[in-house]
Parts: C-alpha cells; structure tokens; sequence
DNA sequence: CCAATACACTTACAGTGTAAGTTCGTCAAC
DNA sequence: GTTGACGAACTTACACTGTAAGTGTATTGG
C-alpha cells in the first residue's frame, strides 16, 4: 500500500509558497477582487481555511504576492554605458515587471512592502543615480519622482488607474457630441487622440521627458 | 398638526444629492473601504435599501463621488503669465483638490468617469498646452505624462500608493539593521532621507522636473 | 510502536451587495 | 372627502466575504 491515505484526498504538499503562487496567478489572470479565500482555495483543491496554515491572513498574502511580483524583476547587470540609458534599461525592467502581472502589480504599488525584494531594486537605482552625480537627498527626491511616474502610467496601462487612458475609443467622441463642441472644443477636436493610447510610446514619451528634466538639473 | 407623519421618521427628503455628499464625507474621513450601503445608511438615518432609490448600485455610487471630487477642482481663470507658471497653477490645483479630498481621491483616478466633470479640467490642461505651442497628438502625450506622474505622487501623499512614502519612518532603518548594511550600502546611508517624505517638496521636485523636461522639448 | 506534531477539515458568525416584496405618506382627480 | 396611484422607505432573504474555534487524521521523531 503506497504511503498515501486511502480516504480523502492523498494528503497532497500544499505549502505557503505554493498558495502564494497559485494567488499570483488567480489574480494576474482574474483581477485583484476575484481573489477570496475559497476562491483560491478551490484552485488548489482545499478547503479555504485550509491557507490559513500557511499564510495568517489575506493581508498578508496579498503583501506576499506583491513580494512575489518584486522579486521576479529583472534588474540589468548594468553595462558600462551612459547613465541615461542605464535609467531607461531600469524604468523598462519595471514595465515588464508590471506587464508579466497585470493583476498583481497594483499590490507592488498600494501595499507596503518590507523585505528585501523592496530594497533590491532601490539600491540599484540608487547606485545609478549616484553614478550619475545625484547623491543623499536629491537622489531620493529623483527616485521618488521617477517611481511616481512610472506608478502613475503602469497603473493606467495595467487597468487599475484608467484616467486618460483609452477606454471605452467612443467614449470622447460620444461625449463631445452630446455636450456639443462647443463647451470643449480642444477635447472635441483631440477626440481622435485621446480615444487611442499606446502605452508602450506613452511610456517612452514620458520617461524621456523626465530624464531630459534629470539632465537639466545634472 | 404639522405635515409630517406621527408614526416612524418625519420622512426627511433623502435626495441622490445627498446620498452622494454623505458618501463622500464618510469616505474622506473613514476611506474607501468604510463605505458599505449599510455603514452609508446608518450615517444618514436610514436603512440600507432606501440608498437604492437614489442610486442604482455600490459601482455607481463610486463613479459620482469621483465625478464630484473633480466638480469641485478650482481651475485657475488663467491670467496671462508665462504658461510654465500656468501649467504650475494647474498642477497645484489638482493637487489640493486631492488633499481636500483624501479617502476619495483614488475614486478619481481609479474610476472611468464619462462625465462633463471629468471634460472640465481635461480642457483647460489642453488649452494650456496649446499656447505653450503643443499641438495635436503631442499636446495628448504631454498630458498624460503630467496626469500619470502627478497620479502617481497624490496616491502617495493620500497614503493609497505608500510606495517610497515616509510610511512607518523607522521601516528603513530596521530594514537595513537587520539585513546589514553590506547588502543594501546606499539604502542605508539614505535611511534617514528615505525615512522622511515632504509631500509639497517632493511634489514641487517631480513637477519642475517634467516642466524642465518640457521645455526641454519646445 | 506510540506520542506528538502538522495540517486539512467542519462549523459558525458577523459583515457585504442587492433582488424581491411590503408598507405607507403624499398628492391629483373625481 | 374619498379614492387611486405613485414614490420612497422599510423588511426579508440570499449568496458571498474573512476568519475564529474546534475536530480528526497522516506523518514523523523517540
């Protein structure tokens, strides 16, 4: 007789690191609100309470998924080239951080982390600011505009923040019609613009504009 | 005898108005999360179902305390100064429209709102920029370069997006103390800059900075 | 081999949004 | 003045949420 139980279900590894992955994937593939405990719990085949042995509550697990999402960033083994482009090579490693979990990034953002995986990508920014001539307290003002920034456009381009997004493509066009172009005639005439976004170059477009600001200052 | 009923509540005239600015005080002083119908209706001496009405569901509810946050943005009647300065007024406008309303600003940015509302400031940003000789699809990126790093800082002050904010201000300090200095050199060197945050500073920092980039562009 | 531990399970409770049905105050028409 | 209709507040009910508390069993260390 093999050494699993021949009643119930065989007694199958579940660990807390199983549960955090598996709460990754729910939310990156259904959004952050259709995570419950028994919806997760369904996935892995268990009983909701069942994740408490491994994660004390849903706060908690949602700082681990946010966790998780940190530590899966790439952070480039920094060549030895302009300080503008190491900038740019760490600003698109966090967008593809953010895009590989769509679901999860808001998490990075809203929850407060404190472990390492918070502190690995700050120091590297940190060593490329100041590689860059920006050291103690300027560095940090630099860091955080930059992390608003970047935060502010993921949010939009993952979903969570849709202000000025593209949205419904009808949405200003519909709007300017029956509020008439009179009222708003700039937007009414941007319709086109506004309807569409593509992230990928709204991204660049700002992130250039703020680095253009950075060597302003430099 | 007066005209009110003498058996139950006087009947008091509870209009979608009111439900709406009840919901966004609580809001602001409780956050987003102490918002249910329930908790609505108690604070309005009523019972949960009557909410409904005057409001068709919780989602809609959301969607009209945004779009009153934003009713209530004062935008500068734009004398004729330098449009750096205007694009600054602007900034700050919307800014003290999120500190006036701090549990409900999130709503704002989180929320698609299709309203004049939202049209409002949307216009008067593109006028702006318009004159600063940003024309067309440009004057689109612009904008959604300024609302994502501008989103991005508010969430932070507001405390929604903690990320890089002040948070517990010994965070940084413990971090770094308990995982050695070794690993995270510049981290901890910057503890204490990191552990404090000056929202109007940093705010201010991010903002010339864009600007600087932007003019850097024109 | 037995005791201890780890961990999945069951039950229960207060709270959520809201669909459906009931009651009642007010006002218009006769 | 009576009646009828209508709006709006109320009550009940249901499926869901997170999680405290307690139960049972498979695995492991002595």
């Amino acid at each position: 007789m093999p050494a699993t139980s021949r009643k119930r279900a065989p007694r199958q590894k579940l660990t807390a690191d199983a549960v955090v992955r598996a709460a990754t994937t729910l939310v990156d593939r259904d959004g952050v609100d259709a995570l419950s405990m028994r919806s997760l719990a369904t996935e892995l085949g268990v009983e909701a309470m069942s994740l408490y042995n491994h994660v004390p509550n849903k706060g908690v697990l949602l700082d681990r998924i946010a966790e998780s999402v940190l530590a899966d960033m790439q952070i480039a083994p920094d060549p030895a080239t302009a300080w503008a482009d190491r900038i740019r090579a760490l600003a698109y490693g966090f967008r593809e951080m953010a895009l590989a979990h769509p679901g999860a990034f808001p998490l990075v953002f809203m929850r407060q982390i404190r472990s390492p995986e918070a502190f690995r990508p700050l120091e590297a920014g940190l060593a490329l600011l100041q590689e860059a001539g920006f050291e103690g307290e300027e560095a940090v003002h630099v860091l955080r505009a930059f992390v608003a920034y970047q935060g502010g456009s993921l949010l939009r381009e993952v979903g969570t923040a849709p202000l000025l997004g593209a949205a419904a493509p009808d949405l200003y066009v519909e709007g300017t019609e029956q509020l008439g172009a009179d009222q708003f005639p700039l937007v009414s005439k941007l319709a086109p613009q506004l309807a569409v976004c593509d992230h990928e170059a709204e991204y660049e477009f700002g992130l250039e504009m703020m680095i253009a600001g950075l060597e302003h200052i430099a």
